[in-house]
DNA sequence: ATGAAAGCGCTAACAA
DNA sequence: TTGTTAGCGCTTTCAT
């Protein structure tokens, strides 16, 4: 692996016939460097490929012009969750606009999560973005310890006077409830799935909000994942107990598309005998048949809110005037 | 933002009554260190909440015990691919024992690209993991300028001698072309997508192969994307000019959701009129009524493969002893 | 406008 | 076994 020595600015210098303060200078776009100096340098630095090292540069910096954006999620999640993606994608750009590079590190394992607080604290990152982390999540607390800028796209409930760009699940939902049960329905009930992350538990709240004196706690089947295969069990536990169901509000997509699965095999029809509404408007709710009735969660904004958070953060701004949450529209297909 | 200067090796050689030097070597875990000293040092680092400069060492050290993972992926699909997940996940826990950190780096625009050029280059990267990059791709060019430790997930053409872990797209395709083939089916057609990706050629040419005299040009029609949408749209085309079609190889599981349900909706059934198998086993196989016939992908195992192949590149050995082709198993289920 | 020199926090070679 | 010291590559006063 013969690595060759890498050019300097030292090497820059020499090549260009000036200090090394100068072609600092001419690096870093600073007035006060004549017109030939800037030439000769640009010149020497084409020449001997010279790329700062941005080690060196960040110890004396002490910054690195780097934010890390943390996913804690559990396996299986993080394969399938769409949003995921979309948060990813909406933080690079907002960062890529301010010129800061966006590293996404995965807190898999407990050893992850030791080696992850080293990192951060380390100086390689000025500042964290925290995707899907839960209640008494072991990352918050390192990254309060940390004291550096974060955000968090969601908000648990631990997370003190810490900036967040969440959206509003429970009024989503209540909203969409509302919706579901305008259109004719009397036994409306609700998958709830996650019920120990934030976004599930907001949901279910605004699931009862909706229905006020009408809620019936029987009528909600709670599953462990937002996913299809819960979607499925959670459709038939309903469907056994109360046969005579005719709206389900499903936590997600995928549970939605699960439980219009089962409804579909029992022989109803949707939206005929049930009507069916889901959270999240992922690829799931093209897919079903009919199209799913759901909320659209702007993913990519949450990223991009997250971030421009962080960057403020750095910039001096207070972390409590970044507390943000995003409304989600409803998207009425078919489904209900 | 009062950020409170952090601790340093110097706060804690005077916290413990000793010098740097020996501060130094219990970080590092070094012999020749006393019993006392290190239990001095161990309580003044507690003391004084001491965290190691990452920056500083990679300095000295020339490393920085983190390997970056790109992921240069057009925008939806980087939301959709579950590949993309599961890829991550197994570099994370391959690096992760080796403690080293994996940092995923996204590249979405021009600027992305050459913001991560830098990045790379740096210093705070000792090596690199590339996913999904395309012919012709800057990124790869950029990585092959560096000389720095780097593994291709999938194989594109013209990465030389580049290290790379991929799945043997042409071999796979061949064998579920041959198992459609062998249900009894004889104008079998292919909607190729991604003819642009190695995947997307390679699984062509295994269609070609697997036909060998039988193979018919006119029914592969070719779509851009491996999407549902352009399954769609593949289908159509193919019914169009063939209505006599029995057998379709889609060469992705989301394009043969979307044939799927275009041969379903011109009154076909499916496995008995056309059979139908796809490639990925994600979780669109499952999803689809009956379920899809398909090859499964390794995920996991291309980005544990990848991340080791980078580690023992690290460690001195030769790229071109890590070219790896992992075989993809046939899992058959109702849809052919 | 430019050069010289100090120093960011750390490791490692050398002395003791 | 430990302390001292010289850098790693860069930016940034302070002179000039």
């Amino acid at each position: 692996m013969e690595r060759k020595r890498r050019a300097t600015v030292k090497d820059v210098a020499i090549e260009a016939g000036v200090s090394r303060g100068t072609v600092s200078r001419v690096l870093n776009g600073q007035p006060y460097v004549s017109d030939e100096a800037r030439a000769a340098i640009d010149a020497a630095i084409a020449k001997v490929g010279f790329v700062p090292n941005n080690a060196a540069r960040s110890l004396v910096m002490q910054q690195s012009k780097a934010i890390g954006l943390i996913v804690h999620e559990p396996h299986s999640l993080f394969i399938e969750d769409p949003n995921i993606g979309a948060i990813l994608l909406g933080a690079n750009a907002a960062l890529s606009g301010a010129d800061y590079q966006l590293s996404c590190l995965i807190a898999d394992t407990p050893r992850d999560i030791e080696r992850l607080t080293r990192y951060l604290t380390g100086g390689l990152i000025d500042g964290v973005i925290i995707v899907s982390a839960r209640e008494g999540d072991p990352i918050t607390k390192a990254v309060a310890r940390l004291e550096m800028p974060a955000a968090f796209v969601g908000h648990p409930h631990d997370i003190g006077d810490a900036a967040y760009a969440a959206i509003d699940n429970r009024g989503a939902a209540r909203e969409i409830t509302r919706r579901l049960v305008g259109t004719g329905r009397s036994r409306v009930g609700m998958i709830a799935a996650a019920l120990d992350r934030d976004s599930g538990a907001d949901r279910l709240a605004g699931f009862v909000d909706a229905l006020g004196n009408d809620f019936d706690p029987q009528l909600v089947q709670r599953v462990p994942l937002y996913s299809y295969s819960d979607g499925q069990e959670g459709m038939r536990a309903l469907l056994r107990d109360h046969p005579d169901i005719d709206g389900v509000f499903a936590s997600s997509d995928a549970v939605a598309a699960g439980a219009m699965e089962v409804l579909q095999s029992s022989g109803r029809t949707v939206p005929g005998d049930v009507g069916v509404v889901g959270f999240d408007d992922s690829s799931w709710a093209l897919r079903c048949d009919p199209p799913l009735s759901t909320v659209r969660q702007p993913a990519g904004e949450l990223g991009r809110v997250a971030a421009e958070s962080v960057l403020a953060q750095l910039r001096g701004e207070d972390a409590r005037a970044h507390r943000r949450m995003l409304t989600c529209p409803v998207v009425w297909r078919g489904s209900a």
